[in-house]
DNA sequence: CAACAGGTCGCTG
DNA sequence: CAGCGACCTGTT
């Protein structure tokens, strides 16, 4: 891996898994815009960043090397070796197929707040809607940042100015449904018991899914999208219901109870059974498998 | 117009 | 504590 600035562009070689559109369309963010370049614009901790692969570097626009490396380098998961990832999880034939087709997929390491938040958005609901909510909620409640030929941007709003909302406006605005009490309920509980969720980093996974069990809203499959997506949890496997297909579909062959998709995903992936999910969700949902 | 979509909650037995 | 219906919203 090869980073350096240049006419103000940050440009990274000679990394062989970072496919853009795999890493913001496999379900894990909801905060991009799919630019008519081809490119993806994202934005992250108030910060905006616009990434175009090209034949074999990627471009970043909006930052510097310095920044880059203090704040992009961990959001892109770029220390994590997914080429040594794959080939631990090679053994399994069918899984080689998905990881193929997602080859460029990486695991962001997100913001928890607005993971948590995203999330029990997230419930029952479908990626366009909990974009829509998630901009409303940004526009409404957190800071403008800058503003482009496109779009204006606004960050994601703290626990503090995510208070301000009430349940009504969550719904009438956000349209975030019946999930209005609940992200009302978590903001409130973050608050009113002095909840520092940086402090769960250094939870052990099953404990730290306890106490995400405990904010309104968060169930299992929230919880362990929160832990994959931004306390780095490798080894969780959220089962939704494209996955619960997949598996039922690829592996097991027969219908199966959540609960036990999650045990056999365990089972037959091990420590990297998140990265295993990544790979599946995206080549499931893309190939409509089991649909 | 009914069904459905990236689950969770709350109520039963 | 497993099972099951209800639930916003917007699209098909």
């Amino acid at each position: 891996m090869k980073l350096y600035e240049e006419n103000n562009l940050v440009i990274l070689e000679d990394v062989e898994n970072f496919d853009a559109r795999a890493i913001f369309t496999c379900g894990q963010a909801f905060r991009w815009y799919e630019e008519k370049d081809g490119s993806f614009t994202t934005v992250h901790l108030g910060r905006v960043l616009n990434v175009l692969n090209e034949k074999d570097r990627v471009v970043f626009k909006g930052t510097n090397l310095e920044e880059f490396k203090e704040i992009w380098v961990d959001y892109f998961d770029l220390n994590t070796n997914y080429k040594e990832i794959r080939k631990t999880l090679s053994g399994n034939e069918i899984l080689v197929n998905a990881m193929e087709y997602g080859k460029g997929i990486r695991i962001l390491n997100q913001n928890h707040f607005e993971m948590l938040i995203s999330f029990i958005i997230s419930a029952n609901n479908m990626i366009p809607r909990i974009k829509k909510s998630i901009e409303v909620i940004s526009m409404r409640y957190g800071k403008f940042i800058c503003e482009d030929e496109n779009r204006k941007y606004y960050s994601f709003p703290t626990v503090e100015e995510l208070s301000n909302a009430t349940v009504e406006d969550l719904r009438e605005f956000a349209k975030v449904g019946f999930r209005d009490k609940r992200i009302f309920d978590t903001v409130n509980m973050i608050l009113n018991d002095k909840i520092d969720l940086n402090s769960f980093e250094s939870l052990e996974t099953d404990v730290l899914r306890e106490e995400l069990l405990k904010f309104s809203g968060v169930g299992n499959k929230v919880a362990d999208c929160i832990m994959l997506f931004s306390y780095k949890r490798g080894e969780v496997f959220p089962v939704d219901v494209w996955i619960k297909r997949v598996m039922e579909k690829l592996f097991i062959k027969q219908e199966t109870p959540v609960k036990k998709i999650a045990k056999e995903a365990d089972r037959i992936f091990g420590k990297y059974a998140g990265y295993a999910q990544q790979y599946l969700f995206y080549y499931g949902r893309e190939e409509k498998i089991g649909k």
